[in-house]
DNA sequence: GACCTTCCTGACCAATCGGTCAAGAAATTT
DNA sequence: AAATTTCTTGACCGATTGGTCAGGAAGGTC
């Protein structure tokens, strides 16, 4: 068992070496999926040697599975914020900002999840399955009192929500293909895509 | 140069093992991306020895090539057909059809690209800010004729577009998750998912 | 400053990677 | 059926992979 595995009593230096080598593997990981990424790649990153990450990590798939955790952790979190509400139109286009937030100030982490899901989600299919099926399904229901007290237009909740999050996540993952296409004007990009995005969700789900 | 590089004159068992070859490659390439792939697993997949495809393709570069290649010429059809008509929420909407149904179709070939733009597109950048860029704003030009003559509703061409290309490749790329929240209720998915998306864009279009 | 723990690395290992090659097997042509 | 071309593969190569280990360097404690 390396070092950092354990929680408690972590010196100074193993804080400090810990979060250096996650964020390099978070870059690493996140690009070239699992299978694609070395610890080499990883070192080097890290401005560490190889045996040094060793030394931390009991191999890359330690690695991995911290990156993994702590990502599935914050990433129902604005999911789980969606509350029943007066509004509850404000409170669908409140949850889609949130998540085209985190697409932009996290788009590693966004990656990371979709390199994984790409390839079979082997690690993560019980989270998915278990946790954030209940969760989702938790959610369409409170959508779906919505639509029952005539409050939104009816719509199929689930394909609701994925459509929120393949719409936000979208210029988190394809982040290279909207650069491409809309050329080096950069800047308003989110600020654009929130404003196309809160009138799209907002004119479908107008009853 | 191995045997199939040339496009003519391809004997039988030419032709038939590269289709083979390419068959497996492709299975293997959409899970794992370019690096996280290996000839071996290909060979394995295509029932051939690892001498026996490189005797057809110079090489893993070169299978992934031709199927990049492929992938792009029909990738760019469906948006291609769109054209100016006098119900052009109904040309759209059929083109989200149309994308969809590719995505029913064709997963691999969704995924093969997703992994490509995930991995920073580095062997199809230059189509990308090139030819898509080209079409892309082409189309997105006919899209603001449209809203200028108050056919359809003010939104914003380009992210219009991309809310369609990530709605639809959500039900292929993402697959396992959709599995993993719907459940194994797997059958009627794409109908759900068509009749949604059509409302969707058809709401947020309207005048 | 002596002692103990933590930290770090060069050298190394077996397995796997992409790719080569000579030589034999199978098709095809004559 | 002989000659020629095409096809296939076991054995092999150097480079890279994930990972180990002994031993030295640095940090912290008394």
């Amino acid at each position: 068992m390396a070092r950092a595995a354990s929680t408690k009593g972590q010196t100074r230096i193993q804080k400090e070496k810990t979060e250096q080598i996650l964020n390099a593997a978070l870059n690493v990981f996140s690009t070239y999926g699992f299978r694609g990424s070395t610890i080499d790649q990883i070192a080097t990153e890290a401005g560490l040697s190889k045996p040094n990450i060793l030394y931390y990590f009991d191999g890359k798939d330690a690695i991995h599975a911290v990156l993994l955790s702590r990502l599935l952790e914050t990433w129902l979190e604005p999911l789980e914020h969606l509350q029943d509400s007066e509004t509850p139109i404000d409170e669908i286009c409140a949850y889609v900002t949130r998540k085209l937030e985190m697409a932009r100030d996290y788009p590693r982490e966004s990656r990371l999840f979709a390199n994984e899901i790409l390839q079979g989600a082997p690690r993560i299919i019980d989270d998915l399955a278990g946790p954030l099926r209940t969760l989702t399904q938790q959610k369409a229901d409170l959508i779906h009192g919505w639509i029952a007290s005539g409050k939104i237009a009816p719509v199929d909740p689930h394909h609701l929500i994925f459509s929120i999050w393949s719409t936000t996540q979208h210029y988190a993952d394809f982040d290279v293909q909207v650069n491409a296409v809309l050329g080096p004007q950069t800047e308003d990009r989110f600020v654009k895509a929130a404003a196309h995005l809160n009138t799209l969700f907002r004119k479908m789900l107008e009853p």
